[in-house]
DNA sequence: TAGATTGTTAATCGATTAACAATC
DNA sequence: TAGATTGTTAATCGATTAACAATC
């Protein structure tokens, strides 16, 4: 029954969560795709063939159960896991990470910090331990780390992507510039800034 | 003769940029579309498809000129004028992206910086200065500010993205994870982290 | 029952890939 | 000339939108 969702309405479900989750926490029972679609300014029709996609059944005539929504899109993303992190490179971008607020409603944890820097190293970030990445299999080991951030100039990130999947990482989330390769086991998720600033420079000097 | 050029094709023109402008300081005059799919791994179709639509022409049987490469995607892109950019919300993100070093590279220059807290106003992050935020207004049409970058909690994005466009900026880049509504003249573009997560957590429970 | 809204297929639109003629 | 690679159209693939029957 459980054809390939496409990459499309996968990236789609996050917003979707979102709001449904605000919905559940405001206490509403029923959401239709039409009133979803004006919330979230995409098209009733999509949001209809996602759901049928998702597996996420509705009432006819009626909408859809929000409760029945959140369950069913916790565990298509794997929320019920909790997913534990670590970030490698305590620079600027590194340290906002370390204290950005919402991984904990996506199900994650930062578990272990990660330089090089001496000066950082044995520090604290939110509770959380800034060590040596000398040491990255040991601790990578004891803490059981699934997915690896990497925050570190252009040219160390695929070293340290070696570096993570050899002592176990099965996420990579690469904040570097710069194309990675990892292979087809793992998942590899590319955080590339210089494509948002490219859109507004494209847009604004067409005026 | 130019007919409108693809989003998708928009997205990648960073990624192409990246690399000849490296090939160009390497000193590199010729680059061939399957040389540079190669470095990207993306296909050489794609390459000449895309660069066909950017109205780049190479050489037959030879390939593709660096250094016109090169200055046509400058000029594509917009990177002769210089972007004057305002960070609004003075946070671990607002901070990581004052110090970010990726932007000269795209022709972006911060200008302003702007937050609520008093113990911030002020100050000055790498040379550019604190502004409260109650003078944006006269600080936006002194500085001539373009774009707006919004690093502030979610529920004041909506707020701060009409005071920067009523103030006459022309772009918004928009780091809080909520749907946020311009007027059609207004360049929007949202940078979501909760999309990469999610792609994470949803490939991650699969296994 | 009448009104509303889902579920699902078909039609359309858009982007990628394949193929190959043109030509350096 | 022979080899290489672009330029461009057609074929394919994938995603969105339209339409409407099913049914609460």
């Amino acid at each position: 029954m459980n054809a390939k969702i496409s990459r499309a309405t996968i990236d789609r479900i996050p917003i979707y969560y979102r709001t449904v989750k605000m919905l559940f926490d405001a206490d509403e029972k029923i959401i239709s795709s039409s009133r979803l679609a004006k919330i979230l300014d995409v098209t009733p029709e999509q949001i209809r063939k996602d759901f049928l996609d998702l597996g996420q059944s509705g009432i006819k005539g009626v909408g859809y159960r929000v409760d029945t929504l959140k369950r069913g899109m916790e565990n298509l993303l794997g929320l019920q896991y909790r997913w534990h992190l670590a970030i490698v490179g305590i620079g600027h971008l590194g340290t906002a990470l370390a204290n950005y607020k919402n991984f904990p409603l996506m199900g994650f944890q930062i578990n272990a910090l990660f330089d090089v820097d001496e000066n950082l190293i044995g520090q604290k970030i939110n509770g959380v331990k800034i060590y040596d990445f000398a040491k990255l299999d040991s601790v990578v080991v004891r803490k059981i780390i699934d997915i690896g951030v990497i925050t570190v100039p252009d040219t160390k990130a695929q070293s340290v992507a070696d570096s993570l999947i050899s002592v176990g990482v099965k996420g990579i989330w690469n904040f570097a510039p710069i194309k990675i390769s990892v292979p087809p086991e793992i998942t590899l998720v590319n955080e590339d800034l210089s494509i948002g600033l490219s859109n507004l420079s494209y847009h604004l000097s067409k005026k």
